[in-house]
DNA sequence: CATGTTTCCTGACAGC
DNA sequence: TGCTGTCAGGAAACAT
């Protein structure tokens, strides 16, 4: 499942093949509504629009866009794509198979398109007016030791589901919430507003550790990640307690243990995380 | 507001 | 083989 580092190697892909192109056209499947904004909606803001980025806010993806048209003088607009659990976002030629759950094709004016395909249908397309999306939360990579100690200050809900909350940091998913937890030796089951600035120092430090090695390894392909190239990332091999349960963990040999918090399941080592 | 629960959706996998 | 049932999981909607 797309999260941070894969929506980053995402993203990086789509601004080098697609900064610079002009949407001609765009076609959006009909189905239900899958999409945030209505269809009508994306597809006058989208048509004509050059792109100017792309770059990640969180867990989206946001193309920044301009508009020729001079209707109202202003172009700024934003395409913001959100990935889901299963959703891609291909460059591809218009000769390639069209795969099953293709919702969306943006045909540029390279001669390429901008392909939506998403099995499970959590991914959400949209576009807004405002100048700078910021995402819901605080970024991971940038936020200081101070204000991210803040955000867990008083919640009285487990570290791992804080984690998750993505109106507190924004790009946080299931693998590296439980792979930042491993690292800085913490239970998930944590209250995290009992978490002494030690420890969340030390998570502060893990987590943003995790998330960059794991953009460097092109993210973890779980499920069925590719990047806008169709390329699987490696960041898999290196999980220490994701999707492990019952094999040792790599420091103590200590069985991983899985249980469910926010509703996800959670790995974690009982001997390494107090 | 903070937190917990339900819902959406399909592929994968277990069990018969 | 093929059917049925169960489950995962991000985040919005809803309930408490």
């Amino acid at each position: 499942m797309p999260e941070l580092p894969e929506v980053e190697t995402i993203a990086r892909g789509l601004d080098k093949r697609v900064r610079g192109d002009v949407i001609e056209s765009v076609w959006l499947g009909k189905h239900r509504e899958p999409l945030k904004s209505s269809a009508p909606e994306i597809a006058a803001v989208l048509r004509g629009a050059r792109i100017s980025q792309v770059r990640r806010v969180g867990k989206h993806i946001v193309f920044d866009l301009e508009s020729k048209s001079s209707r109202n003088g202003r172009g700024q607009r934003q395409w913001i794509v959100h990935l889901g659990m299963t959703g891609q976002m291909l460059v591809t030629s218009p000769e390639a198979e069209l795969q099953k759950h293709t919702h969306a094709i943006a045909s540029l004016s390279s001669g390429r398109e901008l392909r939506f395909v998403d099995a499970r249908r959590f991914g959400r397309l949209s576009v807004t007016n405002e100048q700078g999306f910021a995402g819901p939360g605080t970024e991971p990579l940038t936020v200081t030791a101070d204000d991210f100690a803040k955000l867990f200050h008083g919640r009285k809900t487990s570290i791992k589901a804080a984690l998750l909350n993505q109106k507190l940091l924004h790009g946080v998913g299931n693998i590296y919430a439980d792979e930042s937890l491993f690292r800085a030796g913490i239970r998930p089951r944590r209250q995290a507003g009992r978490l002494t600035r030690v420890e969340l120092d030390r998570l502060h430090a893990s987590l943003k550790e995790v998330l960059k090695e794991a953009i460097k390894l092109g993210g973890s392909s779980v499920s069925d990640y590719v990047d806008a190239e169709g390329r699987a990332g490696f960041f898999q091999l290196q999980h220490r307690v994701y999707l492990r349960t019952g094999q040792p963990c790599l420091v103590c040999k200590t069985p991983i243990k899985r249980l469910v918090l926010g509703g996800r399941g959670t790995h974690y080592c009982p001997q390494c995380q107090s």
